[in-house]
DNA sequence: CTCCTATGGTAATGTGCATTACCAAGTCAA
DNA sequence: TTGACTTGGTAATGCACATTACCATAGGAG
């Protein structure tokens, strides 16, 4: 009836998410204020209330449709590739798309929430990287063939540890500058050929 | 002179450490309250601010005496030890390390406090996990003969990746419970194997 | 004994901020 | 035009809590 795209229904609602983006990941859900907010959406209070009903609603609403937004563009299908290329280009696009500001920004945000509202953590999960994990899953289950019999939920554990390396871990904790495009390239590459050489080995 | 063992030194301040590693690991800093810790530690609000100057002090003071006491203990050195040998018992002390409520509890807090203070992720990455990643380099280091020509920080971001896993990440966000001994051991395992097969063959 | 400093207990103090209330426009349908 | 409804703007309201002040007491030094 009226669903439509979500994005772009209310300029209104999109202004005041996308403040509360900028805010919340980069200062934290207690060190925002909702003045802070509407002084930079614009609009009034009483919108934010009217539509998501308290702070912690819109962090909610927040970061389950940014959790969409992030994640959502990943486009992994692509049946004609080899298992390497196919493994390369996901490893590239995960560290591009872990490193970005906005996506580690997110990640702070739902860790420290994670406590006080679990299912907004397993939400996070569902839509984000355990979208990612699944794909990967099926991705390397379709490759027993070359890889053998491997247990493809615990290998994607692995290969998307191997992929964050400790580079994830630095990035979270604001230790450590973007990485180039060079480096992305080089940090995907050395994951895939030690992940393919050791699980066909294992 | 004086410095002793800097535990057990002064009871009081202990008492009162212990209490703010309880409210500000399980609640988060924000919500957790001075009168909460006193509550239960005992004491008063007057000797907290004379020992720590403020809050932000006591959170401050936690993170660097807590990194100190949960990562302090791991015992790596024992030079006996083939490389793989040695690896896995890394492995498995870093898995039990990491899975403890503790270790957890304080990555969350350094997390959400990371931007506002970045001095404390510092010295929280120093004292704590880059300790572990340093003597890892270094015995990677150590096994050039058998491992080739690799870069070995490199590697020992890999392999820290590797046992990490996503299984790390679902812990923080409180999507998992704790592993058992069987399953570390064989999580550990697994780990070193595609590694060592993964790096050689690199 | 006596002063002095530190401590526990408790009561201010002040502030920041989420939430609500109110009012003056605007908007849209009939 | 009118009237129900929504929104912007701004000013309460109320609360939670960090920080400070005050007082009574206890132990240590002289």
């Amino acid at each position: 009836m009226q669903a439509e795209n979500d994005s772009a229904a209310d300029p209104r609602r999109e202004a005041i998410l996308a403040a509360a983006a900028e805010l919340f990941f980069s200062h934290g859900f207690a060190a925002t204020s909702i003045d802070a907010i509407i002084e930079r959406s614009g609009g009034s209070k009483r919108t934010i209330y009217a539509l998501f009903g308290s702070k912690q609603g819109l962090c909610e609403a927040l970061i389950r449709e940014n959790s969409e937004r992030i994640f959502g563009s990943e486009r992994l299908d692509d049946p004609t590739l080899s298992l390497e290329e196919s493994l390369l280009r996901f490893a590239r696009e995960l560290l591009r798309l872990f490193l970005r500001p906005d996506t580690a920004g997110m990640y702070r945000l739902v860790v420290a929430e994670a406590l006080r509202v679990p299912a907004l953590a397993e939400s996070y999960m569902r839509i984000g990287p355990g979208r990612a994990r699944a794909w990967l899953a099926g991705r390397l289950e379709r490759a027993r063939d070359e890889l053998g019999e491997i247990d493809a939920t615990r290998a994607a554990n692995q290969f998307l540890g191997l992929v964050r390396s400790d580079v994830y871990y630095e990035t979270v904790l604001g230790l450590r500058d973007p990485l180039s495009e060079a480096e992305v390239d080089t940090m995907a590459a050395d994951a895939v050929r030690v992940f393919l050489h050791g699980v066909r080995r294992g």
